[in-house]
RNA sequence: GUCCCGGUAGCUCAGCAGGAUAGAGCGUCGGAUUCCUAAUCCGAAGGUCGUGGGUUCAAGUCCCGCCCGGGACACCA
């Protein structure tokens, strides 16, 4: 819709313009400030600039009214366009805010160590990365979903060890525990789990802790699946950082080559300052261990081999000194680090009764998403998670969420939509015979109602494109209340306008739907 | 010390590549149900936009300094 105005605009402009919405309906649908800045160029006043702007408009079919207020032209929509979208929207449900962008995008998230359950703050990446992927296909892109495995480190063999110790000291032993080691319900219970299936003759032998490394890693990661499918999360490929280490020497030689590396100290740097870095990076230790930066540069290297056209990595805040070393390393292997884009998703804190929650996975007193899930729903979360842009910083109450559910916007935007659900069931008409009622001649709300409904296209690439996908839920929220507001104040069925208003609330429903969607929330038909 | 995020209503946060009188939810106070789902609606109170400069027709919005809060600064992942 905005786009089809802003082409009419500039195609009688011949230039470039900047619409946007007024914060006040009486200044129309859309507005331009273009002749501030032509003011300037023109050499005359802004107010008289738009008062002809707005004259060249005025037989203009797309628009009811074009107005020059103090500089700004403002452009009223006709009738007539807005019923015509609304008509063809409604015959093409699938459509709705569809483009064809077509590009190929790598997204990559979650990415969790697979040394213990998802928590909370992994479930922020994950319902974020979810919704980008969502609405990324919305708009014609093909998106590849990518779990990162870390399981080449020394955290590996502290999850065996600590599984290993822990199952010691179930059998009695005993057990010295060390101060890097995983603690937490699920070890116990993997500890448990372990004795069963490798026997208490077992965990006498040091040796088996490599074993349980491997198969604690295993019966994590299906953890993890299974919380991620909890919340309507799948991903389309899992990479394995062991594995990709059969291709080191391959990309070590690449670097020797580039001259990307050099050996100090008995090891090996990144030259990662000659692109930004604060400093080189140690990507083999003395000892001939690769560090975890090596993995990183692998991965990176396997993933722009593939000729994405964009690459988005999630990650947890708390990694954003590691951007430049990483785009240092793409560049070295001879790709354009500009297609790679790091989303940082800050920290979740939790309150319980007012009081902070710290959490540590060592410490073992993080909270789990699943808790989470249990206790509020994955709607709900899913909906706090995608309320708040994610590079910033998120503070909730576990107490207050649990209590207040009646103030959950998922409840609100729902109850919406399930009540222009009961309207049509109650109406007993069909979509199919409301879908050429003309909306012509509408009140001013109704109209406004209709205008907001059919927005949701403009909102979903806004989100998109910015990657705020914030924008989305207030939009949500934001046509939820207006409904309300609407349903309150007019009688629907039995009125003189009730068709009208049922094809209305067709496409508020409608969007709402798709909304909801895009943000891995199926709206409900019934409350 | 360096880097990142933040500082807008009592609380949690919006504020759209600078634009027309700073918004929403929660909370508080006061109203609405013989009628389509009151899980709703209507109304009120509540703000020197952390602070000092600068840029311009126009600054929560951009630039610089400072203050406060959180996080990161590994040969751990």
């Amino acid at each position: 819709m905005k786009r089809r105005v802003t082409e009419e605009i500039e195609k009688g402009l011949g230039r470039e313009v900047v619409l946007e919405r007024p914060k006040e309906k009486k200044f129309g649908h859309y507005a331009t400030p273009i002749a501030f800045s032509l003011a300037k160029e023109l050499r005359k006043s802004p107010i008289l600039i738009a008062d002809e702007l707005a004259k060249s408009f005025e037989e203009n079919p797309l628009f009811e009214e074009v107005q020059a207020v103090k500089g700004y032209v403002n452009f009223r929509l006709s009738e007539e366009f807005l019923d015509s979208y609304a008509t063809w929207v409604l015959k093409n449900e699938g459509e709705f805010g569809r483009q064809q962008m077509g590009e190929h995008i790598h997204l990559e998230f979650v990415s969790a160590n697979p040394t213990g359950p998802l928590h909370i703050g992994h479930a922020r990446g994950a319902v974020v990365g979810e919704a980008l992927a969502r609405l990324g296909r919305h708009l014609g892109n093909m998106v590849l979903k990518e779990y990162y495995i870390n399981d080449a480190g020394n955290q590996i063999y502290l999850l065996g060890l600590s599984i290993y110790l822990t199952g010691r000291q179930l059998l009695g032993f005993d057990v010295q525990f060390p101060d890097e080691y995983y603690r937490g319900d699920y070890i116990g219970e993997l500890a448990r789990e372990a004795i069963e299936e490798f026997g208490e003759d077992a965990f006498g032998e040091e040796s088996l802790i490599e074993s349980l490394s491997e198969w604690g890693k295993e019966r994590l990661m299906e953890l993890i699946r299974s919380d991620l499918k909890r919340v309507g999360i799948q991903f389309d490929r899992f990479v394995s950082e062991k594995e990709l280490y059969e291709r080191w020497e391959e990309v070590l030689a690449i670097l020797v080559e580039r001259d990307a590396v050099y050996e100090k100290e008995g090891k090996l740097w990144l030259r990662s300052t000659l692109y930004g870095d604060e400093k080189d990076r140690v990507i083999v230790r003395e000892d001939g261990r690769p560090t975890y930066l090596a993995g990183d540069i692998i991965y990176h290297f396997t993933k722009f081999e593939e000729g994405f056209d964009r690459y988005i990595n999630i990650w947890g805040a708390d990694h954003h000194g590691y951007i430049a070393r990483v785009k240092a390393a793409i560049k070295f292997l001879g790709f354009d680090p500009d297609r790679l884009e790091v989303i940082l998703a800050q920290m979740v804190s939790l309150l319980k009764g007012g009081e902070p929650l710290k959490m540590s996975k060592r410490a073992g007193n993080f909270i789990l998403m699943r808790e989470v899930v249990d206790e509020i729903g994955e709607d709900a979360l899913k909906f706090i998670f995608l309320s708040k842009k994610s590079d910033t910083h998120l503070e909730f109450d576990v107490d207050i969420l649990k209590r207040e559910d009646s103030s959950n916007p998922v409840y609100y935007i729902n109850y919406a939509h399930a009540r222009i659900n009961s309207l049509m069931e109650k109406s007993g008409r069909s979509p199919e015979t409301l879908g050429d009622v003309p909306l012509i001649g509408l009140n001013d709300d109704a109209k406004d109602l209709l205008f907001n409904a059919l927005l949701l296209p403009e909102i979903i690439e806004d989100a998109f494109i910015r990657r705020e996908i914030q924008r989305l839920t207030d939009y949500l929220k934001a046509l939820a209340a207006q409904f309300h507001s609407f349903y309150n104040r007019y009688r629907v069925l039995g009125s003189e306008s009730e068709e009208q208003y049922l094809k209305l609330f067709l496409v508020v429903a409608l969007s709402i739907r798709v909304g909801l969607g895009l943000l891995g929330i199926e709206a409900k038909k019934k409350m």
